[in-house]
DNA sequence: TCTGGGGTCCTAGGACCC
DNA sequence: TCTGGGGTCCTAGGACCC
């Protein structure tokens, strides 16, 4: 029997969340920045209807902005985050199987829900909204692939009131006909415009490409992607999220950096990140890699990027260590007489904690035993009171120049105390 | 005279995703 | 002055081993 897989991806999620503690600025364009106030990476409807594209550096479209009274703000993943949280909950709440996919994404497998899928799609997206306060769509298809593309569709027209099943579809072939190639799942820019050339324009004239062709040109991944669309599930659906393999914490600086002093600083605060995810994920890490690199938009300035990748003598998760390692190597690769614009780390060779390779040689592994339980007092404190409640010195301070900018950001409605919105009867 | 072949691990680069 | 951050997967090629 084929399956009936859901896409419930939430529309303008960012733009969204804002608006769900500033109910005056619905049908009002809003956009939010990326980190530093850099770029446009969400927009309302609205927003986008003025052609403000994704991505678009703000500095660029400041003016644009102000003219049209666009409401502006820095990202806030704090109260990202937790309102994910909600919506995912509630899905899972009413869902058999789910797959958290991104923030804003889940799949769920809707195979033989009482019904049948649509009708089941429009009664949970209407739960969700009235829980959440966030709008979202709904695409169905028995493939990951045909699910994505029928979500496209389910947000583009409204007469589909944001639900679509490809499946039910009186024409299937149609809808992959007026589904851009570039808009496929799956399929880049780089491979639209090679697809292209050869006149493959559209999804279904990809569908229907040979096969072998395909593996050759576009490997494994798109081949999966041809087949999914022939409705040959090859996209494997597993529940919870998986395991990261490396974790990455890196950022661009408020102000460019020269100085060793600031990016050590910096460089231990993004270790301290990746840390905490690390242990989140009940791991430890057996390489850390620092990297560090100039302005690649001021090409008139000298250039120099440079990475360093540190192994460790034994797989650890103890901060401390983690940070004398991500120092030792950004020393070896820092040269002087450089502005730096950002600078990361990066942590690999991922494995459990509990049962991880120990060294036979005489070195203490770092964590153990003491220091466990200094870790696990740190994450309790900042998991009770709140991020940075416990900190490491070697991290700088809180209004070190090379922090990041973020000028405009919404209160932290739900997850900090003094930030609660306030309600009240005049 | 005859100069193999298969496997693993690592890295770099490309492509894609949200 | 100002252009995000964090991931995954695949492949090719080199080093190394037996």
């Amino acid at each position: 029997m084929p399956r009936s897989y859901a896409l419930i991806d939430c529309n303008n999620f960012y733009a969204s969340c804002e608006r769900v503690f500033r109910p005056g600025l619905r049908g009002h364009p809003v956009v939010v920045l990326s980190n530093n106030d850099g770029c446009v990476i969400a927009r309302s409807a609205e927003a986008k209807g003025l052609g403000i594209p994704m991505g678009a550096p703000f500095f660029k479209w400041r003016a644009l902005l102000r003219r049209h009274g666009v409401a502006v703000f820095s990202s806030n993943y704090a109260l990202y985050g937790d309102m994910s949280a909600r919506v995912m909950r509630v899905i899972a709440r009413f869902c058999p199987e789910v797959a958290v996919y991104s923030i804003d994404e889940a799949f769920a497998d809707l195979t033989g829900v009482p019904g049948g899928a649509s009708a089941f799609a429009r009664r949970f997206k209407a739960t969700v909204e009235r829980w959440t306060s966030i709008p979202v769509s709904i695409g169905i298809g028995p493939t990951k692939t045909l699910a994505k593309l029928a979500n496209r569709l389910a947000k583009r027209h409204a007469r589909l009131q944001g639900v679509f099943d490809h499946a039910a579809s009186p024409d299937p072939d149609r809808v992959l006909r007026h589904t851009d190639i570039g808009d496929v799942w799956g399929i880049g820019p780089r491979h639209a415009a090679r697809l292209r050339k050869l006149g493959v324009n559209d999804a279904l004239a990809f569908r229907d490409l040979d096969q072998s062709w395909v593996r050759k040109k576009m490997t494994v991944t798109g081949l999966h992607t041809l087949l999914e669309l022939r409705g040959q599930p090859c996209l494997g659906f597993s529940e919870g999220p998986a395991d990261r393999k490396t974790i990455v914490s890196s950022r661009s600086f408020g102000h460019p950096v020269s100085s060793l002093d600031e990016l050590l600083e910096a460089s231990a605060q993004y270790t301290v990140r990746a840390a905490e995810r690390l242990r989140s994920q009940g791991a430890v890490a057996s390489h850390v890699l620092v990297f560090l690199q100039t302005n690649p938009f001021r090409p008139g300035l000298p250039q120099y990027s440079a990475s360093q990748a540190v192994p460790l003598p034994v797989a650890t998760a103890h901060t401390p260590a983690l940070i004398r390692a991500a120092q030792a190597g950004l020393t070896r690769i820092y040269k002087e007489g450089f502005d730096y614009k950002k600078c990361g780390v990066m942590l690999s060779g991922l494995e459990p904690a509990n049962g991880r390779w120990l060294s036979l040689l005489d070195l203490p592994p770092d964590d153990t035993p003491r220091h466990a339980p200094l870790m696990r007092a740190v994450d309790a404190l900042n998991a009770r009171w709140g991020r940075d409640t416990v900190t490491f010195a070697a991290s700088g301070s809180k209004d070190a120049p090379w922090r990041m900018r973020r000028e405009m950001r919404s209160p932290r409605y739900t997850t900090v105390w003094e930030e609660l919105p306030k309600v009240r009867a005049d």
